[in-house]
DNA sequence: CTTTGAATTAACCAACTGGTTAATTTATGA
DNA sequence: TCATAAATTAACCAGTTGGTTAATTCAAAG
């Protein structure tokens, strides 16, 4: 045999994925990462030689989950409110799939900015070019310095912190799991309907 | 001698938040925060008799820090836009004196809600019902179901999550910590302009 | 059938970590 | 000054954790 197994590596990262995201790198044990998989601890380092390593593999496929659809709505041929629309609608329900995936990036991105730039290199971050053009377009109001860059993160701002702070928020206000997903599901409207009008 | 000496204890707290809010429980080390504090380890033991009783009384300090302020403003008496005004100039500014804050309270809630009901009463919490009813008599579009709900979320994600996401937006939006402090600061007036927009 | 390398396991290990203990020093009030 | 309790330390301990190793099973090619 000359290609290692797929099925059992793939069986790691999945369980290994869920693990970290809800533990982050220093809560989360091989031990366990190995039970969930039905496999031996060793097997563990048999497929991926350290924890640190096993790590990385799920921080990059995060990253690259978290901001991969993204640069292609930025980048794409549509027009500015369509864009915004695709981008509410993408975020949101690739949020709604893995709720724990917002808050693990954040987490280990505060501890080691470095692993931003270590595998993932610039060209692969989005180029917000385009979607600066458009906007200046729309409105000479984000002509002005800065002004671009705000509404960017307006739009990540409000798609993406009512699911990091999933557990605040509700309590915040009253809602138990079931309102609060509805909640969250009516957003993706809501926010389009408020960036636009801001064009 | 009576009391305990007030001061070491301070100094642990001081240095255990800052360790904590860094790396999170598991990521902490009882003899980082004994080295940083200057003392013995067998000490931090005297003065918490465990390292999840530290972390409570950490993560307690953290909690209130970050909902102190705002239930004050949304209580008061103030007219709606001076209390949007107060409440994200409150927000930016404790934001940027600790700005791992808000991680740290993300991470530690999303593995264990249950720290939000422990030793937080619902009382504690803040009480929205005069911002809701404000903003009802403002606009009557803010008497639709959930319309202030979103509201509030929008307020506070604005603020919140371009602290949160630092590393990842600075670098999207190919800016140097200086310039992305610059920027944070520019959002208050601009978070502050976009809601009033909204009434 | 047998050879060969991949897949898998049980047992083990050294380092780390939270926590304890017994002894010592320091401050304080009577 | 002396007794007493607080403050502090060094040494130690047991459980955990990431990681290794040597041996075994399994699957496929010749």
């Amino acid at each position: 045999m000359k290609t290692l197994d797929a099925s059992t590596r793939d069986r790691i990262l999945a369980v290994a994925s869920t693990v970290f995201y809800q533990k982050g790198l220093s809560g989360a044990r091989m031990q366990e990462i190995a039970d969930l998989a039905g496999i031996n601890k060793a097997m563990l380092h048999y497929y991926f030689k350290s924890k640190e390593q096993l790590f990385d593999t799920v921080f990059q496929q995060a990253l690259g989950q978290f901001l991969g659809g993204i640069g292609q709505v930025l980048n794409g041929e549509a027009a500015l409110p369509a864009k915004i629309e695709q981008y509410v609608a993408y975020t949101t329900s690739a949020l709604a799939e893995t709720p724990s995936l917002a808050a693990f990036i954040v987490h280990e991105l505060q501890q080691h900015p470095e692993r931003l730039s270590n595998q993932f290199s610039d060209s692969r971050l989005i180029n917000l070019d385009d979607f600066r053009q458009q906007l200046a377009d729309a409105n000479t109001r984000y002509q002005e310095p800065n002004a671009a860059e705000h509404f960017f993160a307006n739009m990540v701002a409000l798609c993406v912190y009512p699911v990091l702070a999933q557990p605040l928020l509700s309590r915040l206000l009253r809602q138990n799991e079931a309102q609060y997903r509805r909640f969250l599901r009516e957003r993706a409207a809501h926010i389009t309907q408020l960036l636009l009008g801001q064009l």
